[in-house]
DNA sequence: ATAAATTTGTGCGTATGTATC
DNA sequence: GGATACATACGCACAAATTTA
């Protein structure tokens, strides 16, 4: 009169359950058939189906169609609830930055998170908006490309904020001075060395560099452009340096490479080292300008490797970025921090990569011809 | 030979759902029986029972033993809103997207809304992954550019369920035909014809066009350059036609073009119309590499001003894609769907916009010199 | 209050389609 | 091609819950 009360394809699913439980059948294991299972239990084999049903719903098996059943792999906890990383840069649409968002993008996917973005435009006003608005919901982890670097960072309490929340986070291209976080970079004194000592080997000697001096990035390649002079033992022409910020990019150094090429033939550079590839697009057509060709007249070094080195009518040499696999790196760098991050009471941490950036050598430079 | 594709339970759930969001069956009302329902679409009890079982999984209806089955009512959206949107492209580094994200991502932070970005590398089982991932927490909206329009939308399920939770949604750049949502679009058909017609005006009469016909875009841009032919009483030559996929398009339009130049005198065409200025580009290199010279022997039109269009040596002409102002004005308009959302019964919606490119004439264009 | 009718839940049998090996 | 496995589809019978006469 009683017994009645539990279905058969119930106490076949708790039976199962119970045998999984026990590790009697393993993940990822091949099941009986339902028609071995039907015989085997006495049930039809329609019976066996509505509970391989409810078992599949529940995510606990796997039916494939022509081939069985299998036991599911125990879920990637919380991977049925997708997790959030925040990614906070300065440009969103210019130069290498779609590259990195597409590479953190894909590597996010492919473990399950999501990507929040936002960009700063280079303004740490809106820096600071970009970390509140990521904050105000739960985060798994923050990727943060830091907004000009080399002028101190007035946010640094949201950062502080970040650490007491235990949230995780990485920084690519360039690191706070203040602050002691994983960080993804680029050699960049290296880049600026070979791309000095690229010149210098074919035998230039007056070699201008225009160098974007607000974030760090600016300022090592310029030490390395320094460096490759002094080991060579030629002094670099002061007046061959080039420095600007972000908001004079525009004007000041096509102007100061106009202002260079019309001087007299021996104070003329014969090369230009320049910030990155877009800074040196801009300085080809300040060199066509000046009635001067490339590499013809003038050899031009760019860097970071972005698509317009190869979109001109003379390709650039430049130096390689990581670009994507830079951002693929920081994404799986932090989803490893969110890992441990319950285990690990803090320290032992950081790292994080460098770069060493590769001379590309293209049309845009050639031996100095006197 | 074709329609079963779809089961016959399929069939029903779609119908059943098409009726829920159309109001025909409203929440909490009562479902027709089982038997009711299967005879009077020609199926067993069973096929009926295995449409409910799926929907009510899913749960969009509750079924009630010696009741009957009713439409569950909505879940309750709204109150604690956490104002992320979802924008959902095919790419993220390539191209003009970049700029769409950043459009979108500008009017989003001016409003307080988060970005939560997702690409689907034009796969179709990726925009699934991607439309699961963002809904498994709450959304305020979505914004989406189709993959594969062309192709139909295996993804329907997940656009009406968009729907039924009342989380407004738009397209950009193409709409899924079988989805009646605002969408935002560039008339490509006039884009085509005024490119044509630009260099019909200059003289030029063997014009050839390559474009993409994998997309609504390409065969779009393609009428429009086939009418304006016609309007001008000029036939347009079909060898001078050049159709293309996305698989081919690293080789087979580069390897046209070569032919094309290769040609006598009299068959060569003096213009190329070109689906977009990454094709341009890829041929200017080969109009370079055949001897020629843009514009002096042959004049190119590109499609969608991108960066690449003035990276070049000879500055495109091209037409005008609205890009970030497109992803503002997608964002704007969902912001306000988002606004008006717990009003509106639905219906009264779409509109969208449609952007009529503009030609800019640069250098890479000139009258034809016989 | 009881019986009948209705509706969903459980269980089984059969046949055919389709993917995989 | 054949064998095997799951997927779809239809059929029937009875149980359990609910409503209605």
């Amino acid at each position: 009169m009683t017994e009645k009360q539990v279905p058969k394809y119930r106490m076949l699913k708790r039976e199962l359950l119970a045998s999984i439980d026990k590790g009697e059948l393993m993940p990822g294991e091949l099941m009986p058939s339902e028609n071995e299972l039907a015989e085997r239990h006495g049930l039809s084999r329609q019976t066996v189906r509505q509970t391989f049903g409810e078992l599949e719903r529940e995510g606990r098996l796997h039916r494939v169609k022509g081939k069985g059943t299998f036991v599911a792999e125990p879920p990637h906890r919380l991977a049925d609830d997708p997790q959030t990383v925040g990614l906070i840069t300065t440009y969103i649409s210019d130069y290498i930055f779609p590259s990195i968002v597409r590479g953190v993008e894909a590597a996010l996917r492919e473990r399950g998170y999501r990507l929040l973005l936002s960009s700063t435009n280079n303004d740490k006003e809106r820096e600071r908006e970009s970390l509140n608005m990521m904050m105000s919901q739960p985060l798994s982890g923050l990727i943060v490309e830091p907004t000009k670097s080399a002028e101190g960072n007035p946010n640094v309490d949201c950062y502080l904020d970040l650490d007491y929340r235990r949230i995780p986070y990485v920084m690519i291209n360039q690191r706070y001075a203040e602050l002691d976080c994983p960080c993804l970079l680029v050699d960049d004194e290296a880049g600026g060395y070979q791309a000095a000592e690229h010149l210098l080997a074919l035998g230039h000697r007056r070699i201008a560099g225009f160098f974007k001096t607000d974030d760090l990035q600016g300022t090592s390649r310029l030490r390395g452009f320094l460096r490759a002079h002094r080991d060579r033992g030629i002094p670099a022409a002061p007046d061959l340096v080039v420095r600007y910020t972000t908001e004079m990019r525009q004007t000041a150094p096509y102007e100061a490479a106009l202002r260079l090429l019309g001087g007299s033939a021996g104070e003329r550079p014969s090369a230009f080292v320049c910030y990155n590839d877009e800074l040196a697009v801009q300085l080809l057509a300040a060199i066509r300008f000046a009635g001067a060709s490339v590499p013809g007249d003038v050899s031009v070094v760019g860097f970071d490797d972005s698509p317009l080195a190869t979109a001109t009518e003379v390709k650039l040499t430049t130096l390689t970025h990581p670009k994507s696999a830079m951002g693929a790196d920081a994404a799986e760098l932090l989803l490893g921090l969110i890992a441990r991050r319950t285990q690990q009471p803090r320290g032992a941490s950081s790292s994080g990569k460098r770069y060493v950036p590769e001379l590309i050598v293209r049309e845009s430079t050639r031996r100095y011809q006197s």
